[in-house]
DNA sequence: AAATTTACCGCAACCGTTTGCGGAAATGTT
DNA sequence: AACATTTCCGCAAACGGTTGCGGTAAATTT
């Protein structure tokens, strides 16, 4: 069976396709009995609108893309729960689209955005992405561009990222609240510029006050092995930049029989799922992918409603204390 | 600045339009000349077709529809990139839905769906769901719908689920197996299908043969304050349904310092993730929301090249050891 | 050189909507 | 009763492509 047109519903009833369409969207040129008999068949017949043909017609989507390395990811898939939901509020499509972290693949991703004349596009860059002509081209094409988390180097585009600086500055002054004097720190991959720029912030506050020790880990695994090493050196806290680090660190203590935060003291930044499933819960500074949903919404309306102020947006980060410290 | 149409290049070259969309297609009728200038210039104007005015005019939308409960899910999210891979390898786009488990927004996100013309539904329906009208609609206009996970009773319908009884059965076996004696068993929602599958084929391969203990909770929270309050009684066994009451359970079981596995011993249906978060790793059936997800693209493909065939697929489960036990 | 075939391209209809404009019938005004 | 309004509706073009069919000029065959 075929989906139901104007025009099926204009034949039955002897009119024609326009008044059909201006009885549905209640045009005031329409009678009211018209207009009656026009909706009572459409919904018989269970008409919806062709959408295709909405768009062809009036260029307009009401479309989004999202562009993302990977939906399976702590930050990320609360990010995008938060950016449909928003969509969907407003009346907008979202199509999502995974790059696996690898230009090649976002360069076809993004070539099916504008092949689907898409109304705004959320973009997180691969790593190794060079060359973002391709998104600036959608600029061109008067498509707002809202880049989060991994955003590009250049100064004219909207981006919306976590407070890197902030959230581990935040940290640390906790640890030093708290009176610790001996932390273990540990942070992700050294080219990551989310990376330097958590460390140099932590490191900034920490400021020689108390002692420190730095370890880079690029996995989950890695982090958990680095634990294990330098807790024999006595830390009385431990510092996760990231989820992924947060997990190795805790199977390390656990595995250590370590009692937190008796014997050890554990903070973290995260967007809070991770820190909530041990006991006693860990005190993290929020980042939260929701929240950094509904601001990366709020610049992508503002840009749709002819703003051309160019943002870089932050999202504020709180702390959460568990019992951890 | 508008996106380039066949008709400006047309145009610009002066031929007509047919000979543009033709010399792009690279139609045998259309001389190398002339395409080589075509190509050329629709390159230089960085050409790409509406995808709206395609659809329109081939009647054929190479869109899937997927709706989930939340994308926010340990389960559906690997499910999701799953299909996602899949669609796009095959020249699909994927616009994702959440129904946040309300069958209101469902019914929205169905409309949504048919306005878009999908060319297939993958869903898993909220839990209250009791009206699968609208999901059948779409099968009547031809247009293949995949359940998984959560599916209806109903039986003329494509289903690609995980393999509720024999993930438990091999979970329970696997208790029997290990000598265990006195089993707490955590199951979720009595009203989820998925729910009462997994507590009869639990209970059916326990059968007496040892004290069994069935509890019911609606969330971690839930499952945490079950586990302490019946901690009391000793079991030597904790099982958890899903990843969900699995983390309730090790918070309180941390929380009562008991060590795992030797105070008590703790197995999950899962799909991995959870458990490996904690030392020791928790035993766990796995249910791959990955492999479910490659699953259920192939039941697509199999209905859209025409396939008649109902299938009710499973996916196989299998035991993955961690020291929990 | 005439007839036939081949190569290449354009015309026009169509997909399902929206919308400016014009027109007939009904109603209201003198 | 003649005119001016108002009410209600249809015509037709447009959005950006695809595609069957037909036509002309060149190439080939007789």
């Amino acid at each position: 069976m075929n989906n139901t047109t104007l025009k099926e519903i204009s034949g039955v009833l002897g009119l024609s396709i326009s008044t059909v369409s201006r009885a549905l969207k209640n045009h005031p040129d329409i009678s009211e009995k018209t207009k009656l008999r026009v909706t009572e068949l459409a919904n018989a017949l269970d008409y919806e609108p062709n959408a295709n043909a909405i768009q062809l017609r009036t260029n307009k989507s009401n479309l989004f893309g999202l562009i993302v390395p990977s939906i399976s990811n702590f930050f990320y898939h609360s990010f995008i729960a938060s950016v449909e939901e928003e969509s969907r509020r407003h009346n907008y499509s979202l199509m999502i689209l995974q790059s696996g972290d690898d230009p090649l693949i976002e360069i076809a991703n993004l070539k099916l955005c504008r092949q689907n004349r898409i109304s705004g596009l959320f973009a997180c860059i691969a790593t190794q992405t060079k060359n973002i002509e391709p998104f600036l081209k959608l600029k061109e094409l008067d498509t707002p561009v809202i880049f989060f988390d991994k955003v590009p180097d250049i100064s004219n585009c909207n981006k919306v990222c976590v407070a890197d600086e902030a959230s581990a500055t935040s940290a640390a002054s906790t640890i030093l609240n708290k009176k610790k004097k001996k932390v273990l720190a540990l942070f992700g991959n050294y080219n990551l510029s989310i990376t330097r720029k958590r460390l140099s912030a932590f490191t900034k506050t920490i400021d020689n006050k108390i002692k420190l020790s730095v370890q880079h880990a690029n996995s989950a695994e890695e982090a958990e092995a680095l634990t294990l090493e330098h807790l024999s050196s006595k830390p009385d806290t431990v510092f996760c930049m990231s989820d992924e680090i947060l997990t190795g660190v805790m199977k390390a203590i656990q595995r250590s029989s370590l009692k937190v935060p008796d014997d050890i003291a554990v903070i973290a930044i995260s967007n809070g799922f991770i820190p909530r499933l041990y006991f006693p819960e860990i005190t993290y500074v929020e980042t939260s992918g929701y929240k950094l949903g509904k601001l990366a919404f709020t610049c992508m309306m503002n840009s749709l409603a002819g703003s051309t102020f160019i943002q870089e947006l932050t999202s504020e980060s709180i702390l959460v204390e568990g019992g951890s410290m």
